[in-house]
DNA sequence: GCGATACTTTGAGCAAACGCAAAGTCCGAC
DNA sequence: GTCGGACTTTGCGTTTGCTCAAAGTATCGC
């Protein structure tokens, strides 16, 4: 594998700071590795042996019910740490990470993880944090969960997806990824027929664009208006 | 205020197999307080100035949507530390702790966190198992949100909190603290008529038993299929 | 005991969203 | 280019659970 370039990991919170020395001591310690859409990166009970950077891409960790229906629990955008199960005192991962569009990942060894946190304050720090916003973000999923329609919750994740991923294109602001109505009825509690019918209601109405697995928003401030709405 | 007796932590995860001196130093440190029922202990977007043990009794966090309507998040039943938002590195408490039952805690200044961690290993360590354990409970809960009909999130609630607070009667296990219909509903993301409705329901088959604020299950396999049942 | 307040029950009507079913469309492989 | 599979659309009937409304009941303070 050829050698890592420094520069991958100076202006990430985790590594912030920190001398070129460590980070070349600590990207010594890296394998970097690509996974096509849809790759399997860790599986729901596998032990939690590996934790992971998302360099590039994006990811969604899925839980999957005793019926087999797959909801969406947690996004992961470019940057950030992910799969440090055993950092909050788990043995198992608790869900399946799903690349969703194609990505590229640096890979530690757990037992890394007591040597950075040891070595480099800001590592466990930013660590605490990331758990910290992930919480307070699922928190806020359950809160749409409970209290939103339908389309009010399709209309936030919509929303999420282009401020985390959106692409400016001529007509508006695309979705870097494919994602299907499936997709997006696992991210929203729902059925993809529904969402199909939302969508195509909403292409008739010009607030978005959707051909096939690519959806442009197209009317921001709308999908916003439907956000807020209870009923 | 009377000394703290020492033997109130000796046996509770965090503080597990520490001397009687670091147990005696610790206690030192802390002030126990009181809750009546419905008594907020800290309130959402407070500064997270203070972190907690709660000893006796039961508390829920809520948030509140835009609109005013609350829903549950979390539970946290005796001997759990809470309110340990600076830990996870936020600034401000992310919910509201209400005093589900009669309360006494323990209650810390955040300043005192990092000497604790300093000090005592077992305490870092427990905390972000705690953090685990939470985050993996309400994940679960949004799949169950996401995935079950209103009848079988209300047996999940129901069987939780016996589970957590249940006292054995003669007639079945009643849970120790009263609860309204409207608590119920905020935390299976319903409304209080549909529970009014089921509990009536349930009541007439022999399920469980209510009247006022008080409720007890008679058929817990009852309940147990209810919480199966996707349709 | 009396009244006020908080909590509960129940009914009727209605809308949102689901389930099922079938047809249509796009894409990649060969 | 054509075939197969994956994805999407749409219609229709049904159900769940919400809203609105009103009456009933328990509890607590005085």
């Amino acid at each position: 594998m050829p050698r890592l370039d420094e520069s991958l990991l100076t202006h990430l919170p985790p590594f912030d700071g920190l001398s070129r020395t460590d980070i070349r001591r600590i990207l010594d310690g890296a394998v970097s590795r690509r996974f096509e859409i849809g790759a399997d990166i860790f599986r729901e009970g596998e032990p939690a042996d590996r934790f992971f950077l998302l360099l590039d891409g994006y990811i969604r960790v899925v839980r999957t019910t005793e019926a087999g229906e797959q909801i969406t629990v947690l996004h992961i955008p470019a940057g950030q740490l992910f799969g440090i199960a055993r950092a909050i005192g788990r043995e198992t991962y608790p869900g399946r990470a799903v690349a969703a569009a194609e990505c590229i990942v640096l890979c530690w060894p757990t037992a890394l993880w007591d040597d950075f946190t040891r070595h480099y304050p800001g590592f466990g720090l930013s660590m605490a944090r990331t758990v910290g916003v992930r919480l307070g973000e699922i928190q806020s999923r359950m809160q749409e969960l409970a209290t939103l329609h339908v389309e009010a919750r399709i209309a936030t994740a919509l929303l999420r997806l282009i401020t985390q991923t959106g692409r400016q294109t001529a007509a508006g602001v695309e979705i870097d990824f494919p994602l299907t109505r499936q997709d997006l009825s696992e991210m929203t509690g729902t059925t993809l027929h529904t969402v199909s019918r939302l969508l195509s209601a909403w292409q008739r109405e010009g607030v978005v664009q959707s051909q096939h697995r690519r959806i442009t928003v197209l009317d921001r401030a709308r999908l916003e208006a439907c956000a807020q709405h209870k009923g």
